[in-house]
DNA sequence: ATGATAAGTTAGCAG
DNA sequence: CTGCTAACTTATCAT
């Protein structure tokens, strides 16, 4: 007549066994050692609560992911107006520069009465 | 010799008002009322609870509004980026009309045998 | 049953 | 003590 290794078999099991086990071998184990209605129960809702920790866990990471992911968002867009905004400026001068040649050119025959067609004459 | 209105007098007192009431104002209900020295920590707790759950709530909406600041600086710079690359395209034309409007004065000056300096020569 | 998420509770740090 | 936040628990909803 063996007595129990512990008062309440199935008890000792570890959290991270519990949450592991499939179901099937769960039930097999709680069949195979003659546990109560009772503690059977509190068995599965020990597993479905240390299942529940692991999905809040999960939850907290994505959220925490997903800020990141915007932040990574912003500063590369940051990035990219800067870039931009260079961009813009290198060509501003360089519409000036071109500007200020076209026109020198024309002075240059108004200076020496070159006649020019009309269409050149604005701008 | 009034019987207690009830059974523990105090404990009746609504969730809104004991989160609300002033330390000083708790305490002095708390004494007036004879409260044993155990009623008097769970009432404590009790409070301590309830201003827990606001700012647990106050927390999340906080989040919840970084996050959407976060979506609506993305959604503006985008839309600043779009401006740009609008921008950006706009003075490229003008660049390209302007550079082939000198390039025509330049080669009516070649058609028409018209020396013109050097330095209006490329580009 | 499983997974996700909002709301509430608890633990622990900071002021 | 007050306020904040991470982790945990509980209640619900969807699959």
């Amino acid at each position: 007549m063996n007595a129990p290794l512990s008062p309440s078999p199935l008890l000792d099991i570890s959290d991270d066994e519990l949450v592991t086990i499939s179901v099937r071998d769960l039930n097999r184990q709680l069949k195979l050692r003659g546990l109560s209605r009772d503690e059977i129960v509190r068995m599965k809702q020990r597993r479905r609560t240390l299942k529940n920790r692991g999905y809040a866990a999960s939850c907290r990471i994505k959220r925490i992911e997903q800020k990141d992911e915007l932040e990574t968002e912003k500063t590369q867009e940051w990035r990219d107006m800067e870039g931009m905004q260079e961009e813009l400026n290198q060509m501003r001068e360089e519409m000036s520069g071109i500007r200020s040649r076209y026109e020198s050119l024309k002075q240059f025959a108004i200076t020496n009465n070159i006649p020019i067609p009309h269409e050149f004459e604005h701008l």
